[in-house]
DNA sequence: GTCTATAGCATGATAGAC
DNA sequence: GTCTATCATGCTATAGAC
């Protein structure tokens, strides 16, 4: 079928998203990926040029298909909540689970989130469109929700705020590996997740001062 | 002087270590810690080897030499804190601000930081040794604390809250360079990881239900 | 212990037949 | 578009003079 012709460039950026996702830039190499993909090594330079431009398709692929909850999102779904102490609450509590399972629902983090979160740690040229796109929107939003509550809040408390959920992410995303090593094998499952979504949504509610709900009392 | 000939090894192991510290292991070569370090190439394989030694080196030296504040130093500093609620508050607040002030003191965390916080995303054969001194005496210190408070906590419960701080650390260790460009550059000063600090205390005194200290209300 | 020179290998990229 | 063969480069590591 006609299919397979185009299919060899976008297996060629699964491929590569998932090594480069897993292994980081430098450590993967391009004969590393032409044997994973099963393709031949020039495939590569035929289709991208440079093992740079085939990280860059397969990054921006990865910022484009990894929409996960954040606050932007979940508020523009329950705007109504908006106006309460009560209902600000529960777009946080929702907030951080439909985070934690977005990131965390399968086996381990899939390699889109994965590339994503390595931005953070050595920005590539397109980092300016990855905070436009996945973060700017996001701490916006959250930033109204706090100030929502405190109102003369600064930034410094509120960018601190944030980041109780973002940093805990970051870690479990970037060092599953050594924390499952150190806390036992397979303790890092669904269970677990949902565990400390329920602790940092508490955190993060209460450090508002907004009343917890029921069912993270 | 006689000391020259023991620095030259010495020397050898702060370059690399500041190198490996911000690069990472495989995005350092050997020719450029010798230019660094000025000594030559050959040098690095007299002294230790190879450049997995040498990094083996630098690594042990950092886990031995960053001497930061963690739950185990500060309980063992306030052991009369211990029994009260008021006083175990006080033990959170301080290790929480100990910890972000030792780990931020410069205009960037230490090199020896950094590569401790860097065996987290890919372990090397001293990882088991870094669990062993860094992390185990930290994490059963503070699985102490918390269950002092709350005798029935789930182990999630008690990692997920440790982690609040953790994490925080985690992040802005790895991710300093992006957040910088996203928020300002200069805007991770002091003054900003007091004040991360201050809402980092709060979130995990508030968690644990423990009354919050007069200076952090 | 320190230098120069170089071996031996893996890498990213390309040329040219088909 | 896909293959094989190959180039140029940078890497870790070593040999051997001094």
């Amino acid at each position: 079928m006609g299919e397979n012709k185009l299919k060899t460039k976008e297996h060629l950026v699964y491929s590569a998203g998932e090594l480069f996702a897993l292994h980081g830039f430098e450590s993967v190499s391009t004969r590393m990926i032409a044997e994973v993909s099963g393709v031949k090594l020039s495939a590569i330079h035929y289709h991208f040029g440079s093992k740079e431009k085939l990280y860059v398709a397969a990054l921006s692929y990865a910022v484009a298909h990894d929409p996960c909850a954040d606050f932007s999102s979940i508020i523009a779904e329950n705007s109504a909540l908006f106006s309460t102490q009560e209902g600000r609450a529960e777009i946080i509590k929702t907030t951080v689970f439909r985070s934690f399972y977005d990131h965390f629902k399968g086996d381990s983090a899939a390699w889109t989130t994965q590339m994503v979160v390595r931005e953070l740690m050595k920005p590539s040229s397109l980092f300016p469109l990855f905070v436009d796109v996945v973060v700017k929107p996001d701490v916006e939003a959250a930033a109204r929700l706090y100030l929502a509550s405190k109102a003369n809040a600064s930034t410094t408390e509120i960018t601190a705020w944030i980041d109780i959920l973002h940093s805990q992410i970051f870690l479990y995303v970037m060092a599953k590996e050594a924390l499952e090593v150190m806390r036992g094998e397979g303790s890092m499952d669904a269970n677990f997740y949902r565990g400390v979504a329920r602790v940092v949504a508490r955190a993060m509610i209460l450090e508002l001062e907004l009343p917890l709900p029921e069912d993270l009392q």
